[in-house]
DNA sequence: GTGAAAGCGCTAACAG
DNA sequence: CTGTTAGCGCTTTCAC
C-alpha cells in the first residue's frame, strides 16, 4: 500500500528536500535552521544548509512543528467589535507584550452570542492556541458575559477577560479602574461647585457600568452630598428617548446642573438634547463623558480616559503568568484612569482645540 | 531507539484513545467524526465512537489535519489599525463571506512598516494560511503601499488588498469608488449654488486620496467650473496648521464658499477652525467630509459613506475566486458609495439629530 | 559533528 | 462495513 498524494497540490518545499540539496541529513537541517544550542555544526555544513534553504525558498511548517512539539506559541484574542480606539489600543497592547515573549496573537472576530462564542473557542482550541484573551463588549447588560469561557478555563487553558470583572471568580480579569475613574469625574464636578449631579448611563448591567455608578455614589458620599435617585438614569435608550427623558429630568424641582455620563456617546446625546432645549454647556449644564474617544476631543467633551494600551499589556502579562502557573487563583487587575478636562465642564480657551488628534493617524 | 516524550506535558486526548475506548480502529473514528460521505458506518459503531469522544472530551487537532491534508482552511487579515467603524465593518464583511465558505479568518495586527509587514506575511505562511487580505492604511502617503505582498503573490498565495488600488497591477484590489463618491459630494455642493469649492485633504499620496481629488476635478469640469489650484490643500497637516492655513485660504480674493474634505477628521478640523474665525457653517462655509464615521452623525457633518461591510464581502469573494483560479489576472473592484446630507451643507431640522447611532452599539 | 530512526496526531488508500 | 498501514513535515534521541 503506497500513500498516493499525487492528486494533491504539492504545497511547499520540505526539509527533506533541503537536506538532499545540501547533501546532509534532515536532522542536520533542523539543527541549523533552529540554531539549536548544545549542538555544534561545522561552519561549512551550516552554510551549505542555509544556501540550500534559501535557494529552494524553504519555509518551515509551523503546523508540523506544533504537532510534534505540542507547542504552537499562538494566543487568540476574541472580540465582538473592533471599531473603537479602545479596542484598537487594547489589541496593540496585547500584541506588544505577547510578541515580545515569542507568541503570535491572532484576533478572532465572534458574534456577540454565547453559543457562537463557545464555538469560536472550540475552534481555536482545535487549532491548539495556548491562550485566549476576550475583550468583553462592556455595553451588553449581562452578568457573567463570559460564562462560555468557563469550560476552557476548567480544562486548564490560559484565559483573560478584558473590561468585565463579573467573571472574576473563575478567570483572570482586567478592567480599567472604573470606580476610581467615575469618582474622579464626579469630584471634578463637585469641585466646580455642582451639588445636583445626575448619572446618565445608556446601558446597565455589565460590571463596567455598575462600577461607574458605584464611583459616582462614592464621590457624592465622600462630599457629604445626598444621593437622589431621581437624578439617575440607568436604562438602555436612544437619542430620541434621551431627549424626552432629559426634559423630564430638567423639569423637576431642583434639577441637576451637571451630568456624569457612563459613556462618551451618552454624553454627546445628552449634550445635544440639552442644547436643543436652549441650555448652554457648561454654564447651564456641565457634562462629563467616559472613555475619551477621539471624538471627545473635537467635541470639547470632558471625559475619563482609560489607559487602554496598558489594559492590553496588563492582560497579556497576566496571561503569560497564567501559562507559567496554571493553578494560581484567578486575579482581577484594575488599571488606573485619568480625567481629561475640556469645555463641557470648564470653558476652555480656543487654542485647546488645537490639541485634536492628528488627521494623519487612524482611518480617514 | 524509542522516542521519549515523557518530559512533555500530554496536551490532549487523541483519536487513538477514542478508538481504544470505543473498541474500534482509529480509521473508524476518523470516518465517524468527519462524517465522511461514501463511507457507511453502522449506527451502532457511530454511536460508540461519538460516546467515547464525548466522554474523553476529544478535540480534533487541526494542526495534524493541516499537515496531512495540506489544507488549513484559514485566511489571515492583516491590518495596522483597527480602531474605526471602517475597519470593524470591513472585517465583519470579510469574516461573513469566508466563514460561509468554511474558512476561518484570523486578524493579524502588524505595525505600519514594510519589513515588519513582510515578516508578518512570512509568519502567516509558515502557519500555512491559504490566503491573505490586507487592509491598507489609506492615510499613508506611499505608492505601492503593499509592495511587500508581492513575493507572496508571486509564490501563488491568494491575496487581496483593501482600500488601495496602487498595487492593482499584481494583486486583487478592492476600493470604495472614491472618484464617484467625491464627484457626488462636489456635485451636491454645486447643486447648492457653490462655485468656489475648495479641496482639503490631510494626507496625500495613496491612491485613495488621489481618487478623491480626481472626483473633485471631474465634478468641476462636468459643471464647467474652472479648477483653481489655489483652493486645493494637499498636504499632511494638523489642527494648528489647519487654522493658520485656513486663514490664508479665506483671505484670498474670491475665497471658497465650500470645502470638500478628504476625510471626516479633516472636515471637523476645518469646521472648527472656520467657526473659531467667526464663520457660520453652512451659511458662510459649507463642508463635506468623507467616510461617514459615527461621529459625523453627531457633528451634523455631510459626508460620503463607504459601504464598508460590502467592501469586506467583495474582498472575501475575490479571494475565494483567486483560490479557485490562481492564474487569473488581477482585478480591481470598486464598491459604490453614498452621500449622506447633513447640516454642514444644508440646514437640518433639529430632529435629524435623533438619527444618531444607538449608544447600545459599539464601545462605550 | 552528523545521521538513522521513531513518532506527534491525523487521514486516505486499499484489503478484507 | 471496518481495519491495516503508510506517511504528512517535523524534531529529538541516541549511536557512531
Amino acid at each position: 500500500v503506497t500513500y498516493n498524494y499525487k492528486h494533491m497540490r504539492r504545497q511547499s518545499v520540505n526539509s527533506i528536500e533541503v537536506a538532499r540539496k545540501a547533501g546532509v541529513s534532515q536532522a542536520t537541517v533542523s539543527y541549523v535552521l533552529n540554531n539549536r544550542e548544545g549542538q555544534s555544526i561545522s561552519a561549512q555544513t551550516r552554510q551549505k544548509v542555509l544556501d540550500a534553504a534559501q535557494e529552494l525558498k524553504y519555509r518551515p511548517n509551523k503546523l508540523a512543528d506544533g504537532v510534534l512539539r505540542r507547542k504552537t506559541s499562538t494566543i487568540a484574542l476574541i472580540a465582538s467589535w473592533l471599531g473603537s480606539d479602545f479596542h484598537s489600543s487594547v489589541t496593540k497592547g496585547v500584541c506588544e507584550v505577547l510578541n515580545a515573549d515569542g507568541y503570535h496573537t491572532f484576533v478572532s472576530w465572534a458574534k456577540l452570542d454565547p453559543p457562537q462564542q463557545a464555538a469560536e473557542v472550540e475552534l481555536l482550541l482545535q487549532h491548539r492556541v495556548e491562550g485566549i484573551v476576550y475583550i468583553s463588549d462592556g455595553n451588553h447588560p449581562q452578568e457573567h458575559a463570559a460564562a462560555w469561557l468557563r469550560p476552557a478555563v476548567e480544562e486548564g487553558i490560559a484565559c483573560a477577560v478584558i473590561d468585565d470583572r463579573s467573571n472574576g471568580d473563575f478567570v483572570d480579569s482586567i478592567v480599567s479602574d472604573d470606580i476610581a475613574g467615575a469618582r474622579m469625574a464626579v469630584e471634578h464636578l463637585i469641585s466646580l461647585g455642582h451639588r445636583r449631579i445626575g448619572f446618565w448611563s445608556a446601558v446597565w448591567g455589565s460590571s463596567t457600568y455598575g462600577d461607574r455608578f458605584e464611583g459616582y455614589l462614592q464621590a457624592l458620599r465622600l462630599a457629604g452630598i445626598a444621593v437622589d435617585t431621581k437624578l439617575c438614569a440607568q436604562f438602555p435608550t436612544n437619542a430620541r428617548l434621551t431627549a424626552i427623558e432629559l426634559h423630564r429630568f430638567l423639569a423637576i424641582t431642583d434639577p441637576p446642573t451637571a451630568f456624569f455620563c457612563g459613556s462618551d456617546i451618552s454624553a454627546m446625546i445628552v449634550r445635544h438634547a440639552a442644547e436643543d432645549t436652549g441650555l448652554r454647556v457648561p454654564d447651564d449644564l456641565a457634562i462629563v463623558g467616559y472613555s475619551n474617544q477621539d471624538y471627545a476631543a473635537f467635541n470639547d467633551l470632558t471625559s475619563v480616559s482609560q489607559n487602554s494600551a496598558e489594559i492590553g499589556r496588563a492582560a497579556a502579562r497576566l496571561l503569560l503568568e497564567r501559562l507559567k502557573h496554571p493553578e494560581r487563583p484567578p486575579v482581577v487587575e484594575r488599571v488606573a484612569t485619568d480625567l481629561v478636562v475640556r469645555g463641557s465642564t470648564v470653558p476652555q480657551p480656543k487654542r485647546s482645540r488645537f490639541d485634536w488628534p492628528d488627521p494623519g493617524s487612524g482611518q480617514a
